[in-house]
This record gives C-alpha cells, sequence and structure tokens, in this order.
DNA sequence: CGTTGCTTTGAACTAGCTCAAGACCTGTGG
DNA sequence: CCACAGGTCTTGAGCTAGTTCAAAGCAACG
C-alpha cells in the first residue's frame, strides 16, 4: 500500500524537483485509503472537503451538472493525480468528483497536509505548481470548447490523456486505458451523444485512433496530433528542465 | 502610488482573513510601475516571465491564439486582480497577458514575492487560494462554452464582470467600466463577430443589460441572472464567511 | 472630410442537435 | 441454456443555432 507515497513522488517528481527531505516529509504523511465504486462520488458539488487524495488505481473525472441537466466533465485523472488538492485552500467543492471506474485513492486530511506544507516550502511550491498546471489543461480546454470543432476536440483529448497516461507510466506502447462510455465522451466534449458517436467514426476511418473495451490505441500519433491542434506545452512537464519529447514521437519521426 | 498595495491588500481580504503581520509583509514588498497601451502585451505566449503584476487601473485579459488565427479568451483582470500570480511557479507563459484599455500595473519580481512567501505561510496560502479561484472561474467558463448557448454565455459574462467589479469596488451602482468591443466579446464567448452583435441586439430587446461606451449597465439583474445561470458560488467570495448577499440584489428581492 | 476601426444588416450555408428507432452486448434469473 | 432487461452503440432524418461572406452605416479622430 505504500506505492500511493510512490505514485504522488512520482507525479511531483515529473513537474519539478524533490529533495530527499522533500520526499521524507510525503513518505511521512497519514493515509487513508478508499474504494470507489464505478460512479460514486468521492465528494459532490457544494460539499466541504476535508482531505486530498491521491488516486491509485482506476479514473477520476472532475464535472458539473447543469440545472438544465446538462453536465461538462474539466477533467480525468489517472494514478497519480491529485484531483482534489485545490480543496486544501478552497474545501467547499464547486463541482464533482467521480470514480469513472472502479477506483482507489488514498485520502491525506488537510490538517495534516497543511502541517508538512509550512514545514516545506518546496513542496508547498510543488502542490501549489501542480494546481497550476491543472489550470494550464484548462485553459487548453477553454481554447478546444471555444474555437474548434468536434473532431479537433475529440483528437486533442485523446493526445492528451495519452501524453498523461505514458508520462505516468500507464501507458502500453501505443495504448492506454480509457473507461469512458461515449455520452461520457460527449459530455466531456460538450457536444451530443449522436455527434461524438459520429466524429469517433471519423477518426476510425481516418485510421488515427481505435477505441473499443475501455481502451484506446494510437493508430498514427503524428496525424492524429495534427487533426487535434496538439502542443503539450501546456502540460508544463519538465517545462526547460529537458528538452521537448514526446511520448509516440518515435511512430513518425 | 502606493495604493498598488491597497488594492492588492483589499483584493486578499474579499477572498480571505489577513493579519497586521500580512498586511505588513504586503507593504514591503518593492514595485516597479508599468504603463500599458491598449492591445499592449504585458507578457506574451511562450516567454519567461520574471514578475507578478496587481493591475492598478484599466483591464487586462489573457487569451491563446490557436495557429488558425482564432483567438479564446480566457479571462478579464480589472483594478486589484493579480492575473499572472501563475508565473511564480510557472514562469514560461502558455497565453498572452494584454492590456484590454489603457492600464497601469504595478510589477513584484519573482525573487521578492518568493522571499516573503516563505516567511509567510498566511500569505502563501491567500495566494495560492487566488489562483485557484482563477481555476475555478475556468471551470464555470468551460461549463458556459460547452453546454450553454450564445445567449446564456452572454448573459452570463455579464453578471459575472459585474460582481466581480462591484466587490472590488469598482462599479457605479449598475453599471461599470467594460472595455471591450464586440469582436473581444465574440472571442470570449467562442462566437462569431455577427452572432455576438446578434446576441447583444437580443439582450438589449428583453430589456436586461444595455453596453455602449466601453460601458454595461444592468437593467434587470435578476432576469440577467436567471438567463445567464449565474450562480456566482465559484467566485468563492468569502466562502462560508458570510451568507451569499450579491450586488445588485436589491434591484429585485 | 477622409481614413480607420467598430457596428449593423442580409442571405446563403453547415456543423451539430433532437427525436426516434433498431442493433448489439453482457449479465441475471428462470 | 434461454430469455429478457438495461446499458451502450449505431443509424436515419429533419431541424436550428450559429457560421461565413459581403456590404453598408456610423463615429471618432487627426
Amino acid at each position: 500500500m505504500q506505492n500511493a507515497i510512490e505514485a504522488l513522488t512520482r507525479r511531483l517528481e515529473a513537474i519539478g524537483q524533490l529533495s530527499p527531505e522533500g520526499r521524507a516529509t510525503l513518505a511521512a504523511l497519514p493515509l487513508q485509503f478508499r474504494s470507489l465504486r464505478k460512479g460514486e462520488d468521492l465528494v459532490g458539488d457544494g460539499e466541504v472537503s476535508t482531505s486530498c487524495c491521491v488516486v491509485l488505481d482506476g479514473y477520476l473525472y472532475r464535472s458539473k451538472d447543469a440545472p438544465n441537466g446538462a453536465r461538462q466533465i474539466f477533467s480525468l485523472h489517472p494514478a497519480g493525480d491529485m484531483p482534489d488538492l485545490h480543496s486544501l485552500h478552497l474545501p467547499r467543492m464547486d463541482h464533482n468528483l467521480t470514480a469513472m471506474s472502479e477506483s482507489r485513492v488514498a485520502q491525506i486530511p488537510h490538517a495534516e497536509m497543511n502541517a508538512a506544507l509550512v514545514r516545506s516550502p518546496e513542496l508547498t511550491a510543488l502542490f501549489w505548481r501542480s494546481t497550476l498546471i491543472d489550470a494550464a489543461a484548462f485553459r487548453a480546454w477553454m481554447l478546444m470548447l471555444g474555437q474548434f470543432d468536434a473532431i479537433t476536440r475529440m483528437a486533442h483529448l485523446f493526445c492528451e490523456q495519452f501524453t498523461k497516461a505514458a508520462m505516468a507510466g500507464l501507458a502500453d506502447q501505443d495504448s492506454f486505458f480509457f473507461p469512458l462510455t461515449q455520452t461520457d465522451l460527449a459530455d466531456m466534449l460538450g457536444i451530443s451523444l449522436v455527434h461524438a458517436n459520429r466524429t469517433l467514426q471519423d477518426l476510425r476511418e481516418r485510421g488515427v485512433v481505435a477505441f473499443d473495451h475501455n481502451r484506446v490505441s494510437i493508430l498514427h500519433w503524428s496525424e492524429l496530433r495534427r487533426i487535434g491542434e496538439f502542443d503539450p506545452a501546456y502540460l508544463h512537464y519538465l517545462d526547460g528542465r529537458i528538452g521537448r519529447r514526446n511520448p509516440g514521437d518515435a511512430h513518425n519521426p
């Protein structure tokens, strides 16, 4: 079960430097484990959260329901992510955090989290940075939602999720676990279910992705990337520490 | 010129508590003043930022240009806002920060900012919180962009901006300074210029807002709010410290 | 008073929506 | 082992919100 800390450490090291002391502080954090059934809320819109979680297994997503029944999914969170880190300083939730598939998380009470952070400016900076990268991904999505058509958005989504999965060590060469129904996909892309279905067929016919049985396979990365106008810069992985190398580049150099 | 600190203090107090020591630390921050012409970038996409700014006067906006010429505006920042606070931990910009009208800002070098923050966990928490509220506003916009039609989005925008202006003491009863062209409005709402024009006329005909000469007047707040599906909770002002009271409620109790 | 930037209008077009039905799949109980 | 139920996917067809293109009106400013 201690691989909760490993997952977290790995995640933080993907976005910044971590000293031995920082790692030790992380390792000392108390964890409560929790399993979630598919569709179960970890915390719902309007509730007050008292802990932050690390995803250990499965997929969580954040979403908000509108009064008229519409739902927008904001982000997807595979293992290693901390999807409610923001609740540390914004405890009243303005959206839902839900399990997309059966999932396991480790929870860290806010009190302990705060205690660790006042002692470690290094960790504070890293966690803060993590929430800022989150916001950067939101901006990238706003650009998609506001300015691009359905096929571009869908291609972009697959690019983004594949990149995140690859960075987290969760991608198997060209494919990754992606437990969404087409309804979920539609709610994420801001299009209707029918149109999501047709757009997906379009991508399939172009031979760039396959998506079946909760698994996405990238068949033609550079073309998918082109369609999706995908530039991973906004993910801010290793910003400026390493030249930009993207997973899947091997396919089409 | 010291009202730069006043503006900042006021802003932070709108979103949390500030102790005398915190206020003193703020007051000791070194400031560089800068004026911007309309349309001038304070910092552009891809550049590395070395300071954070406080808007003193005018309006800044954040936006990203897509390769195909499309532009999405993410947020608008009146006086008191710190629109590039995120650059402290994410120095490479993934979008532009530009003056919407002639503006004045005070800049604080990252180095000084960091020095102040390691000494004050209180300020760290407040600034962090400020960036999180930013992200919450992005989520609210994603919901709009993905799930609602043009008139709802436009009404929502007016509600949001009026609320922000009122909280910052920048609104004059029912109206506030809003220096956008219809093209800007369109780029913010993710619709075409022509449609922005027609949607605006629709709102005018319904008698809920007027928008002329860089000024928005709210003519019928509760109706505007209804059309825009506006619930200010996501702005997290004074979360839970004060019951929810909204500017303009007096109009239609 | 002419240029330049902003707003308004008309008209044809299209991406994406809604409604509705059928196909398919997987697990459950008889 | 079959039937049937609930969720998911697929398809067709008509409709609408929003787009593009193009032109004209308006206002401010040097």
